[in-house]
DNA sequence: GCCAATCCTTATGTATACGTTATCTGCCTT
DNA sequence: AAGGCAGATAACGTATACATAAGGATTGGC
């Protein structure tokens, strides 16, 4: 069924933390992979406010599909369009932070629940158990860079056997927010044995196709490494009623 | 159909059963709406396939705006965009409700046990309540059309309140799809004392602010309606593998 | 008679032009 | 001096024009 490509389809959920080489796509997703790359990396710093017609400039386009990939950011919550004041980088206060993770992780747990129901593939298993693997020698190391990446990588993979394209595709569009959360809190993260143990757990209940053991192993990891990561951008964020995410106020 | 014009914000979760009356809104918002209206109400029946250019006609407008509205559709899973083939009006196979319902409800557990831990104010509660009541009256008199109405209502306010506007922004994304699944079966349906009996314990979870209970009280009543659901379309939906869904195939 | 290749048609993707409206500024009035 | 109104500027929303490429059909060759 879903032997050989299986995982490697991160990308339906782990959309471009690096710019593949800008190939040869439409100019519309030209522009909607620079400018989130440009987002995600930080080369467009939150608050940053440009025009559509800077944008087109900076992309060497004109407006019209650089417009349509600033109306897909918004819909990502990566940036805020108010008309005649230009398009700005949405900065993530911790309320939006908490309201991302809170979707995110609801997503994710059900993801987890369905790939416990169709069991794993031995291949499946493997690549994941070998993930967890390295990311235990990375923590062994205190490496929490390559540590988080692998993290990312673990929580990607396993979504991508889901099944459910849709769960995947909605999971993808919360990963920009989440990873720009991730990213910040990145060198003040503790060393993460209790989320190697967790993700031991989330694997054994998944291979064992326990799909309520498998939920459960996630809901609890999920919680824990939220309140954490909220916890850890308490003191860097502002608080932030629901800063410019999109709609109305003005 | 839509009867008293609920009360308030059901617009996030709840985007237009009803055309509000072609209000004054920019052109691709009408487009978006108007379409949306006409495939909720099956006047564009699954399998229609309309140009750019034949759009831009119906509606009266230039492609621009048509363009975009069909490209927030195709986002939402309601139409299917081949390029130079045109714009296909997506007919729900039984896989693709299954996908919609599973992330419709991971979401919808979730915004109901923050709804039950912020806790309702006593309007709110009124309000629920009183939605609960008459549709126990509808089931006494066998009006299943009206009381999936409320049933519709009952979900949308309770989601409505849980404070995370990106978890309604979501909802709503795919609010239409489970909308088109729902009215499929309406005429199938067996009289809903279950849903009722479910509805009062998932309510009074949330009165009492316990999120557990509210949860799995939710959860069971999902699961067990939505399998239900799953069950009553099996006979009139042909299976499809994820049918015209958007992505790749060509 | 069937298959393939080329040409034509046309839908889409992108660029640009145009009109409307909002914001900002400056001046006038109170 | 302060506030409001009016006018100008320009950004956005929409319309349209243009180029490219894909699909289909027709014709010719095997």
């Amino acid at each position: 069924m879903k032997a050989g490509r299986a995982f490697r389809s991160n990308r339906a959920t782990r959309p471009h933390p690096v710019l593949p080489g800008s190939e040869d796509m439409p100019a519309r997703e030209r522009a909607y992979h620079d400018l989130r790359y440009r987002i995600l990396t930080g080369r467009l710093a939150p608050g940053t406010t440009l025009l559509e017609t800077e944008l087109a400039a900076l992309l060497s386009l004109s407006r019209t599909p650089v417009r349509e990939a600033a109306i897909k950011l918004a819909e990502e919550g990566l940036v805020n369009i108010r008309a005649r004041h230009g398009i700005t980088v949405c900065d993530l206060s911790l309320c939006d932070v908490a309201e991302v993770l809170d979707v995110f992780s609801a997503l994710e747990i059900r993801a987890v629940a369905l790939v416990a129901r169709r069991g794993l593939s031995h291949g499946e298993h493997n690549h994941l158990s070998g993930l967890l693997d390295r990311m235990e020698r990375y923590t062994a190391n205190g490496n929490i860079v390559r540590w988080s990446d692998l993290d990312d990588d673990f929580h990607s993979s396993m979504v991508s056997l889901c099944g459910n394209a849709r769960l995947q595709r909605t999971l993808g569009e919360y990963w920009g927010q989440q990873f720009r959360a991730r990213m910040l809190i990145l060198p003040l993260r503790p060393v993460p044995h209790q989320s190697d143990k967790e993700h031991r757990e989330i694997l054994a209940a998944v291979h064992a196709r326990d799909e309520e053991a498998a939920r459960h192993a996630h809901e609890r990891h999920r919680a824990r490494a939220d309140a954490q990561q909220l916890a850890l951008l308490k003191n860097h964020l502002p608080p932030g009623d629901s800063t410019d995410s999109q709609e109305d106020m003005r």
